[in-house]
DNA sequence: ATATATCGGTGTACGCCATAAACAAGAAGG
DNA sequence: CCTTCTTGTTTATGGCGTACACCGATATAT
C-alpha cells in the first residue's frame, strides 16, 4: 500500500520515460499539461508557474491537473526533459574533445535562452528523463575519450553544466528584474549613488572603476567558459604526461602506454630518456 | 515625495551601513530583527525565512517588523551582511596571488557551510553593505596584482564567486532534502531501480557506471575550485608571456626553465614541444 | 442485468506566504 | 494643549500547493 503518488519517485520515472500516444486527444493530457506549463514558465518564470495557471490556461479547473500529474515538482521534471528536446546530430565525428564540448555547451545555453527558467530549477533529486539523460550521455562520452579517469570526468561535466545553469540564472533574474521594475540592469546601478559614495575608501575597487574595468565589462559567460575549459584542458594534459609514464619505461620501471602509432617509446618520460642517454655516453 | 521605502532602494543602502548602535535597547531594532532572521534562515534555509517566523521568535507581531525593515528582501540584504562578517586578517603579504585567493575562497566556503541560505540568495540588485564590499575588495585586490585587465579582474571574481554559490547551493539543497524526507541522497538515488533499468542503452554511463566513476566521485568543490583556478592561472600566465615572451610554456602555460646559453627554449617539456609540433602540423 | 470499481474532472477548504491600509497609544515638541 | 512622529497592532487582499469529498460516465465482474 502506498501512500501517496506525489511522494513516489518510481511514478515520476513512469511518465517521464513513458510512451508518447502519437494522436493528441481532444481532453486533458499530460503532454497538453506539460506543454502549457512550458508556455507559461517561459512567460512568466519557474516562479511565476503555478498549477492555477497552467489550468487556466487550458480551460480546467487547478486539480484537474492532479488527475495527471502527481505535483508540481514532478510537473517541472517533465517539463525539463521537454524543454531540452532531444540532442541535435553532431555534424559528424570531427575535432578534438574541446570544440565538441564547447558546441554542446553553447547548445545548452541557446536553449536556457529560449526556456530560462531551466536555470531555475534547484533542487538535487529531480529525476532525469530521456532527452535529459541524452544530453548527459553525449557529454560524457566527449569528455570520456580524453583519458581522464571516470570520476573526473563526471565531475568535469558536473562542473560545466554547473557554469551555464549558473550564468542562466543570472540572465534570468536580470531578465525579471528588468521586466518588473522597467528599470534596466545598468540605470538600476547607475543611480545607486548613495553606495558608490561609501567605496571611495576601498582603493582596488576605486582603482578598477577609474580604469574602467566596470564599464566594458567581459561577458562573463564566454569569460567563465574559457576559463572552465582551460582548466579541464590543463587537466587532461597532465593526464597525458602521467600517463605517457605508465606502462613500461626501460630506466626507472614504470609502465608506459604506447600510442597507436610511430616509433614506440622506451621511457616513461624525457627526463628517463636523458638520463638513460648521459648513463650510455658515460659509459 | 516617495512612493514606498520598500521600493526605495537608497533606503536599503542607509540601512545596510547605518551606524550600528553599541547598546542593545530593549525594544524592537533592525539589529535584533536581522540577528533573529539569520537563525531562522540557519535553522530552516531561505525558503523557510518568512516574516511570521522572525516576528515570532521576537515576540512581536509580523507586521511589526515593517516598521524597522522595508520588505523581505531588504532584509536578505542585511542577513547577508550579518552573515558574511568583517573579513579576517590575512596572516601576512606573503604568497602568490593563487593560493591567497584560495584561502578566500575556502574561507567563503565555510562562512556557506554556518549560513547556507547565503548561496540561496537569489537576484541581481542586492546592494551590498560593508562587510560584503570588504569581502569583494579584498579579492579584487588579489586578482589585480596578476597584471590582468581590469575587467579580467573583475570577471574572474565574479566566476569563483559565483562558483562557490553555485557549489554551496547544491549541499544546501541535498541537506535540505535529506533533512526533510529522511532519505540519504545516496540512499534516495540508489533506490531509483527503475531509473537505471532504462541506462543500459548509454554506453558511456554504462561505461562510467561499471567503472565505478558514480560510487568514488571527486569532490565537486575541490575539483571545480581547482579547475577554475587553473584556467585563471592560465589565463594570468598568457598575458604574462605577453608581456615578454618565453616565460611560460608556450601549450601549457606551465613555466619554462631557461638555460643560461642556448636557444632560450620555447616549451616546459618535451611533450609539449611534441604536442605543439603535432598541432602545427594537423592544423 | 446488475453491482462494483475505476477514471476524469469539480468545488471546497486549509494552511501557508508578503504586505497594503487603517488604526491606536505613547513620546516629543511647539 | 494640541500637533506630529514613532512604534506596534489589526484587518484585509490576493497569491500559492494540494488534501479531500464528491459526481457522472465508463469498464469490469458476477
Amino acid at each position: 500500500m502506498r501512500r501517496n503518488r506525489a511522494d513516489d519517485p518510481d511514478h515520476g520515472v513512469e511518465l517521464l520515460w513513458r510512451e508518447r500516444d502519437d494522436g493528441s486527444r481532444p481532453a486533458l493530457t499530460l503532454d497538453r499539461i506539460v506543454r502549457a506549463a512550458v508556455e507559461v514558465a517561459d512567460a512568466e518564470g519557474l516562479a511565476g508557474l503555478s498549477m492555477r495557471k497552467v489550468a487556466e490556461r487550458l480551460g480546467f479547473t487547478t486539480m484537474s491537473l492532479y488527475r495527471h500529474v502527481p505535483g508540481r515538482e514532478h510537473l517541472v521534471d517533465l517539463m525539463r526533459d521537454a524543454a531540452l528536446g532531444e540532442p541535435p546530430p553532431e555534424p559528424a565525428a570531427k575535432g578534438g574533445w574541446r570544440p565538441r564540448l564547447e558546441t554542446c555547451v553553447r547548445q545548452g545555453w541557446e536553449v536556457r535562452r529560449r526556456h530560462p527558467w531551466l536555470g531555475e530549477i534547484r533542487g538535487t533529486r529531480h529525476l532525469p528523463g530521456p532527452n535529459s539523460v541524452a544530453h548527459y550521455e553525449r557529454m560524457l562520452s566527449i569528455v570520456a575519450g580524453t583519458g581522464l579517469a571516470p570520476a573526473e570526468v563526471i565531475a568535469a561535466i558536473e562542473l560545466v553544466g554547473r557554469f551555464v545553469d549558473a550564468e542562466a540564472q543570472v540572465l534570468v533574474e536580470v531578465a525579471r528584474a528588468e521586466r518588473s521594475s522597467g528599470v534596466s540592469e545598468q540605470e538600476w546601478w547607475g543611480a545607486r549613488d548613495s553606495l558608490y559614495a561609501r567605496l571611495g575608501s576601498y582603493p582596488t575597487i576605486t582603482y578598477l572603476w577609474e580604469a574602467g574595468g566596470f564599464d566594458e565589462p567581459e561577458d562573463p559567460f564566454e569569460f567563465g567558459l574559457a576559463r572552465v575549459l582551460d582548466g579541464i584542458e590543463l587537466l587532461v594534459r597532465r593526464r597525458d604526461e602521467t600517463r605517457d609514464e605508465s606502462l613500461a619505461c626501460q630506466l626507472c620501471g614504470n609502465p608506459v602506454e604506447q600510442s597507436a602509432s610511430g616509433r614506440p617509446r622506451a621511457y616513461c618520460s624525457r627526463a628517463c630518456q636523458q638520463r638513460a642517454y648521459r648513463k650510455r655516453r658515460s659509459g
